[in-house]
DNA sequence: TGTACATCAGTGAACGCGCGTTCACTGATGTAC
DNA sequence: TGTACATCAGTGAACGCGCGTTCACTGATGTAC
């Protein structure tokens, strides 16, 4: 009769799953307060249990961090793979380019959409060292950096990629997705309505893309 | 007799100038140790000073390390400044162009050459609300963010980039020479050696300024 | 089904520490006469 | 030049706090018979 379905379950605390319990407690607590409100203390306070019991779960506070920042890069994760998931073109080439255009969109949609859990990822908890580690994956077991080094390879399948180009054209993409959704949520662009941050993001992708490709593109001026 | 130049001068002190002792007490401490190491008793010990003694320079905490961070800001501004010294050019476009791709260069330089301070600035002790605030300015009092603002207005005066584009240009340089800054010192790209990180940057920043300038480049490859 | 018992998740108290900030003070600096 | 004095930068002690970690313990869970 013990209902022990893997995840969260509520059945079976000795008070619960007190692991999942206390990286659900963190993850709220740095999405409230910023990276810096996650302490031991703080965080098994808010799980309703003792600061000792968390070391039957966590070695300390540092791995308990790591486990709170991989939660949110898991978000991300599943936030590229629904946009993939949308993707419905057939032709191969046209599919390669627009699965690399969604790591983008998804990355920066996660950005837009939960700002502080975007920054309690790589820029909070997490340093980018963590950025292979597969508790960080979603639903497809690959990170986001690892999502991105797919898209970019199902380009180089269809021959509209050279192969020494693969690793150039990854700093690109992430360089300069990263670096928006920081601009967008935390810098100057933090004020523009979304709805224009969307736009700017739509085409700032596309832009990259074009980029990466070797393409004019469609904003390409003359002289 | 009283030799007093306005900067850090050693001379007058109560113990000296201890405002400028502090914040580069704390830069130092924000350099070795990282941004979580600069609480105002480490600073004002590294100081050989009592912890209260800051209070009659600084507010609190806060203020005294927003001063340090802005700091480290005009180090960033500096290096800008010191590339964009070093553009010899006098046709106006080319000119204009150079003076773009220096502030890249610049900002990616600082990065790499000084990774603990870059970290200190945007990312460590300052938010990017910061990035105008007339501290964080190098020698010609302009922060990184106007110096890159100036460049694009600059290109905009030679007829090189439309008045509309200004905004969506600022930040696409902005986006892709910090994600790439971030990636270069603190993610996958920490361990390549130095000379391949700057030939990545270099052609980074060509790329973009390609880009923005609505341009093919030589980058670019039938199909 | 019922009892004895091992397991081990979570308790509660305690530790020592460094933190930011306050306050009445001290003593060097430099001005006024 | 010499003295009296106001200023105010820095002192030193104290405050209350929350932190991470440790430890002997307790008591619910679930297994063995």
């Amino acid at each position: 009769m013990t209902e022990a379905t893997p995840a969260e379950a509520k059945a079976g605390y000795h008070h619960g799953n007190l692991r999942a319990a206390l990286v659900q407690a963190g993850y709220d607590l740095a999405v409230e307060k910023g990276p810096d409100a996650v302490t031991l203390r703080a965080v098994t306070r808010r799980a309703g249990v003792t600061p000792a019991a968390a070391y039957r779960h966590f070695t300390g506070l540092d791995e308990l961090r790591v486990a709170i920042g991989l939660r949110s890069m898991r978000g991300l994760a599943r936030s590229i793979e629904e946009h993939q998931a949308r993707v419905a073109v057939t032709d191969p080439t046209v599919r390669a380019r627009a699965l690399l255009e969604a790591v983008g969109d998804g990355y920066i949609a996660f950005a837009l959409d939960q700002p502080r859990a975007f920054r309690i990822g790589l820029h909070g908890l997490l340093s980018m060292e963590h950025a292979e580690l597969p508790e960080g994956a979603g639903a497809t077991g690959r990170t986001p950096f690892q999502l991105l080094t797919d898209a970019l390879g199902g380009l180089a399948a269809v021959g509209a990629l050279l192969a020494d180009d693969l690793q150039p054209a990854a700093i690109r993409c992430w360089s300069g997705v990263h670096g928006f959704a920081s601009l967008a949520t935390q810098g100057p662009l933090r004020e523009v309505p979304r709805a224009v941050r969307d736009a700017m993001a739509t085409r700032l992708v596309r832009d990259i893309v074009d980029g990466v490709l070797g393409v004019g593109g469609p904003s390409a001026r003359p002289r």
